[in-house]
DNA sequence: TAGATTGTTAATCGATTAACAATC
DNA sequence: TAGATTGTTAATCGATTAACAATC
């Protein structure tokens, strides 16, 4: 408890916290972690020894209450925290990005919108202007922001990453190619790669 | 060789297959294990355990030919052969995917572009008219599409993938919420779920 | 109390790393 | 040939599963 946490355990934890949304929603009370390993494919065991990295929430006899077990999550993913967030490139991409995430939900404010084409500043998007990376040292100097969505091909986005680092970006959200986390050791990074996704895909269908 | 693969093998296949393409571009042309390693982030074992779930595709004491190995993942991933694609739900995000990705050199043939809200239906995207959820039926017996890219809500991604599945659509690339691999066993998914990837990255970042 | 189900320890399984003989 | 580096086997490490005493 509280010590270090693995990765296989970090990336099942949203899915908990969805499941458990989810039977909220229904108005259960109470789940069992065979019930809940059954409905998610994963075993029992695998469910109370991934809890238990964080604290006793459940109960003998009973199971766990499913409303304070989701709330106990959402505090460890921090989804309680405000988050200061950026969104550099404002392409297909970008705006679909902007446009499509329920960033408040998880405590990202997005409060900056970039890109470095001239055409596109002064565009409003989700009710915020798009800003001309020219502008990004003030703002960040003014703002602070703590996180930077990048979608950015992989040649801006390593000397965009770069400067952010800089001015205090401590995590990335990384929808480039750009190796972050290898190139800068202690940044926090989550990357989507389409393409990585798409050609597991494809190895797996049939031969 | 030729075995069941690793799911942590898929996963690492195709970044390998991202850097043997720079380091093509770059004009190198041989690399050893040991190198690939240092550039990757991965232990030399690592590398040549995987690659020799496949095949002997180095030489002793003169490594991996570049684009020799990078042509030989291409294979494995068969991102040479054709997958007759199909996207559902042209929202923002769908929008961004169709226009965004370059789906060609994965082998997946976009074929057709649908949604269900009749105002965008008729709309062309990326040189293809955005057809109406109604005539999915039809447009599948004609064209008997391998891969559906969903990228609809949760609740009617349940329907949609039962109707694809029928028919006989094989893969799914899933933007959704809805498990298909769970309700479908022998269906073959990729996920992108971004709100997962959002929360990992909030649990991440510094207390 | 009896039944259910947790928290936790021990056993198993699989993936990663290390080592080295084979060989280019 | 000598040096380099693979392919592969063995050792280690970590994650998953099973088992069960604790306890609600």
């Amino acid at each position: 408890m509280g010590g270090i946490i693995s990765e296989s355990v970090i990336k099942r934890l949203p899915r908990y916290y969805r499941f458990l949304g989810e039977l909220k929603a229904q108005g259960r009370e109470r789940i069992s972690s065979r019930e809940l390993s059954e409905r998610m494919g994963l075993t029992a065991s695998q469910i109370r020894q991934d809890l238990n990295c964080f604290g006793g929430f459940g109960q003998q006899g009973y199971g766990y209450n499913i409303e304070v077990l989701q709330s106990e999550i959402g505090q460890i993913l921090k989804l309680d925290r405000p988050k200061n967030t950026i969104l550099i490139g404002m392409g297909n991409l970008g705006r679909a990005v902007a446009m499509h995430m329920n960033f408040e939900s998880k405590g990202f404010h997005l409060i900056g919108l970039f890109d470095s084409k001239e055409s596109l500043v002064g565009q409003v998007v989700r009710n915020q202007p798009i800003r001309s990376t020219d502008t990004l040292d003030e703002f960040c100097r003014e703002n602070l922001p703590q996180v930077a969505i990048l979608c950015i091909p992989k040649e801006a986005a390593e000397g965009i990453s770069a400067q952010l680092i800089k001015l205090g970006v401590k995590a990335f959200w990384n929808f480039s190619h750009y190796d972050i986390a290898m190139n800068h050791p202690g940044v926090v990074v989550q990357n989507i790669h389409f393409s990585d996704s798409l050609m597991r895909l494809s190895f797996k269908m049939d031969d």
